[in-house]
RNA sequence: CGGGGCGUAGCGCAGUUUGGUAGCGCGCAUCCAUGGGGUGGAUGAGGUCGUGGGUUCGAAUCCCGCCGCCCCGACCA
């Protein structure tokens, strides 16, 4: 299949397909340092408009934004051990406040006079400093509860990077919430996991499968996790949002208390919960295609643009005359609308840029057209072209637009529902797992050990994606036998291998 | 950290085997023509060949060291 982008095509090489794909449609590029990236306006609109999206929903469940420090002294790290045992090896760790001049040679070295008494991690995530105040601030269950979210920058020193999907430093919000009661944690675990779900699908137009975590795969220091998992287009899953039930552990470690109604002194319960720039990642390798990226409309940097031609002088006045006052128009309505008006571009030119751009619909405004008293509007997820008349330009890309939003997640729902197996023997099991590269979701009976979960991880490189919160068919609920162990299983749980 | 690859113009690459003082395509600038799916032509700008050392009359090219980045794996959102 020959691509637009002058690179391997999806089939050829996803990988590098997916690479090329981010830098050429200007949202990341490479940046100086190692694992870092940088994020292009076109990409940082994205990200805007997904904040804007989320951040409504939060405040709407009752939540409200503040900021802590990026630094945490070590100590902190220390009080949660299952904690520090996930973050441990991957944390930037500050010892010095001070450069000087090397006097040995060139250059400058941290001052050994300028060391820190305590060292300071730069955050991975940022329970641990947040619940050092939270202890400060909570004495009574009428402080309770609190629904604070942040949005941040943290930093893994993860080994192996990937442009929005692993970056060494991101981009996140993280949710910190303190409660009276185990239920009322648990509630807001769930309605920040139905805003994620209702993010993924309804904005995002990504399908996601909505569940728990199995031990092996929660997060480092909850009780249990929530997640939402999406499958890309080379058949991987990727866990775009979590939610967290941390029950009492974050409490503890920083005795945090509150006096109950009734007098009595209790530990807090915690959640903790989010999402980040890989949604972007995720975006990109659910619904992209060889001629580049294609952006849900309600997300979308640019929803319509608008390529006016005209050889000579008049006639493109005549179609930028037009073009503007289209432009206006579909302001008006809310949208996010460009024209492109450079004059040394061909249209052809145009419409493969902003195609690999991922705008949603374009807009031709030629001559031929407004002799006809019309225009061309073109849809990037399907390429279809139609013809409509001036003076129904704005509903007609309103209803095109609402379209494209349907069918991106229809055409994403089809290809998962295609790419989701029930697998009930070994042996096929590992047919499936058998290539390299993703395979899918498959859908199978586990007996819920650690062991188990680990021989078949070992075995095929897939992992526990999730035991679904609601069964993708209601007879993966009834019981069965493990597709591994052979042992009694209660119901069937999402296996995949993932990034 | 293991395996692989790559560092030469903004980007993509050739030139390295066999040393002789740097080239192609795209992009960029100016002008002319052109304009409904990457438009054609003319002219022009742009490079201490990743870095340090060595061999040599002479090094992008040969030798030794170092650094960086990308891809695959282990780890992970």
């Amino acid at each position: 299949m020959s691509s637009n982008l002058g690179i391997p095509s999806r089939a050829d090489n996803f990988s590098e397909w997916y690479n090329e794909l981010v830098q050429k449609a200007d949202l990341a590029d490479y940046s100086a340092v190692r694992g870092c990236m940088v994020i292009k306006p076109h990409g940082y609109a994205l990200w805007e408009n997904m904040q804007r999206a989320l951040d409504d929903m939060f405040k709407a469940t009752g939540h409200q934004n503040a900021y802590f420090p990026l630094f945490i002294p070590k100590s902190f790290f220390e009080k949660e051990a299952e904690h520090v045992d996930g973050f441990a090896k991957e944390c930037a760790v500050v010892t010095h406040h001070r450069l000087k001049a090397n006097p040995n040679g060139p250059g400058l070295i941290p001052d050994p006079d300028a060391v820190l008494e305590e060292p300071l991690i730069v955050r991975p995530t940022s329970e641990t400093i947040i619940w050092n105040s939270y202890s400060k601030w909570i004495q009574s269950y009428r402080d309770l509860p609190i629904l604070i979210n942040q949005w941040a920058n943290v930093v893994r020193w993860e080994m192996r990077t990937r442009m929005f999907l692993r970056t060494t430093e991101f981009l996140w919000q993280e949710g910190h919430t303190a409660h009276a009661t185990y239920d009322e944690a648990e509630e807001e675990t769930k309605t920040i996991l139905e805003c994620y779900r209702s993010f993924a699908e309804d904005w995002m137009a990504v399908p996601v499968v909505v569940g728990v975590k199995s031990e092996g795969e929660k997060f480092k220091g909850a009780d249990h996790t929530y997640t939402i998992e999406a499958l890309t287009q080379d058949g991987r899953a990727i866990q775009a949002g979590t939610s967290h039930h941390l029950g009492q552990n974050f409490a503890k470690a920083f005795d945090c208390k509150f006096q109950s109604a009734e007098g009595k002194l209790e530990y807090v319960y915690a959640t903790s919960w989010g999402v980040s720039t890989r949604l972007i990642g995720t975006l990109i390798m659910a619904h992209s295609d060889d001629k580049g990226f294609v952006c849900p409309p309600r997300i979308a940097p640019i929803q319509v643009v608008i390529v006016p031609m005209g050889k000579d002088a008049e006639t493109r006045e005549r179609t930028i005359g037009v073009s503007r006052s289209m432009a206006e128009s579909l302001r008006a309505k809310g949208l996010r609308v460009k024209i492109d008006e450079r004059e040394k571009e061909s249209p052809g030119a145009k419409y493969n840029h902003w195609e690999l751009r991922g705008v949603p619909v374009r807009i031709e405004v030629g001559p031929r057209d407004l002799d006809a008293g019309s225009v061309v509007l073109a849809r990037r997820d399907t390429a279809e072209k139609t013809t409509v008349l001036l003076d129904e330009v704005v509903s007609s890309v309103e209803a095109m637009l609402d379209a494209a939003q349907k069918d991106i997640y229809q055409k994403a729902l089809a290809f998962r529902e295609a790419n989701t197996r029930r697998v009930d023997t070994w042996a096929e099991f590992q047919e499936i797992f058998s290539g390299e590269g993703g395979a899918g979701f498959v859908v199978a009976h586990w007996d819920g050990t650690q062991e188990t979960e680990d021989a078949i991880s070992d075995a095929t490189k897939a992992t526990i994606r999730c035991i679904p919160l609601v069964p993708l068919q209601p007879s993966d609920e009834e019981p069965g036998v493990c597709v591994f162990s052979g042992k009694r299983s209660a119901r069937r749980v999402v296996f995949a291998r993932a990034y």
